[in-house]
DNA sequence: AGAATAATTTAGGTTAACCTAAATTATTGT
DNA sequence: ACAATAATTTAGGTTAACCTAAATTATTCT
């Protein structure tokens, strides 16, 4: 190992990751958003990243920058930190899904490899945190899934909650209350061809329509449906 | 409340809270010493510390410093921080005595009054961390004890292991080793006119002879001799 | 293509903590 | 009392991250 990244570089590292998932790059605007940092300063960091020895980006002017192995190799460590804190607040001490992030947040970049390793023993190596997203594994491999967006289903489809992608505490409690928790299962009833809200019933609850900005967060596995 | 204290002035702190608990005043040097920080740096810092509205340290040239009321609270929080982190690590995460100090000086900057309620209530509220040093309440009040230097005590005495002042690693596995951790019970069968070192009988074991340097850590409480 | 707009970078400056070397002030021993 | 020694402070400088305002470069629209 070289010298232990700074606290700031693992939260840029894990950033540029969320951002570059789709195989692109991250922009220094998108960074600078989802940072709450300036874009003259995320400029600035990502020329250190990439001037780095090794480089933990790729950065080119204008073009934005994506991780290197390296880089993404730190950004999966603070990821599967994040995640398994996130799990074992839920598990262990008892917090709701919506106030975990907050703390995961902090406590990522501070944790040792051994605290790691015995709350994932604790927890037995779970795949999956809270909100459903994938805990990457010790050595560092992302899980693969299925999950596809909740969006993408067409009316008469029914499917199994995977995922809810947010970090919002008020939409994560109304969504909970809603029953639209990982495990969940659904039946899509209708899709508006306007505004492609949705309008599902989770099983065992009333039928509720679901806008498009809420549906994005929604990530969800299709059920074969038994009968012909 | 005013601005959260920096991770750097909450260690400031906490070392002038012990440098100090004889009532006496925390020196530049001494300071140095144990945050292993150059001399001038410390004294920037208690300028700096002095200069805060409010104060968190009096602080005299050339005289050391102490805490205002300000700073001892804050001193207090940390400690509170630290020690119910050690009793959680151990209780709760399996750690060892001698591997949570590291651990939880870095956690205990970081986690929240929620994450502090709830491993509070989760271990019952505990009143010493695994080493045996008293925890802050909730208030911020430190509970008093009737600990004593192992080194104050005269042949034939017997005593309750209370507190073991150190972090450490090495020391604290052997002393766990030879059984003299918080509960053990001891009769001290010799003193040493010389040396002022000690042969100590934990009930059960073998008698050890402890010197000076390492009774200094251990604290206890004398027991009255049952029979006349 | 060329002007308007938007994104990005450069320039210059701030804050928190730290450092070393030199100057100053206390303390101590005779 | 006063020189030698030790402790402390001042002076000047570094690094990591940030910021704003101005300049530059891309992109988009007619
Ligand atoms: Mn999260
Ligand atoms: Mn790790
Ligand atoms: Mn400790
Ligand atoms: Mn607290």
């Amino acid at each position: 190992m070289t010298e232990p990244l700074t606290q700031n570089i693992q939260d840029y590292l894990k950033a540029i990751y969320g951002l570059t998932s789709d195989g692109g790059k991250a922009s220094t605007t998108a960074l600078a958003a989802r940072l709450g940092i300036a874009a003259p300063s995320v400029t600035g960091m990502l020329q250190k990243l990439a001037a780095l020895r090794p480089p933990l980006v790729v950065y080119q002017k204008h073009r934005g920058a994506h991780l290197t192995p390296e880089g993404e190799r730190a950004a999966l460590e603070v990821l599967r930190h994040h995640r398994l804190l996130e799990a074992w607040l839920v598990e262990s001490l008892g917090y709701s899904w919506d106030a975990v992030h907050e703390e995961a947040c902090k406590l990522e970049h501070v944790i040792s490899e051994e605290f790691e390793r015995r709350i994932a023993a604790a927890l037995g190596h779970p795949v999956r945190d809270p909100h459903g997203a994938p805990i990457p594994s010790a050595e560092l491999v992302m899980p693969p899934t299925n999950d596809v967006p909740l969006g993408s289903l067409h009316g008469g489809e029914r499917a199994v909650v995977r995922r809810v992608d947010c970090e919002d505490a008020p939409l994560l409690q109304r969504l909970k209350s809603l029953g639209l928790a990982p495990g969940a299962e659904l039946n899509v009833l209708e899709v508006s061809p306007f505004d492609s809200g949705l309008t599902v019933q989770v099983t065992g609850q009333k039928p509720v329509v679901i806008d498009p900005a809420t549906s994005s967060h929604i990530f969800v596995e299709t059920v074969e449906t038994m009968e012909a």
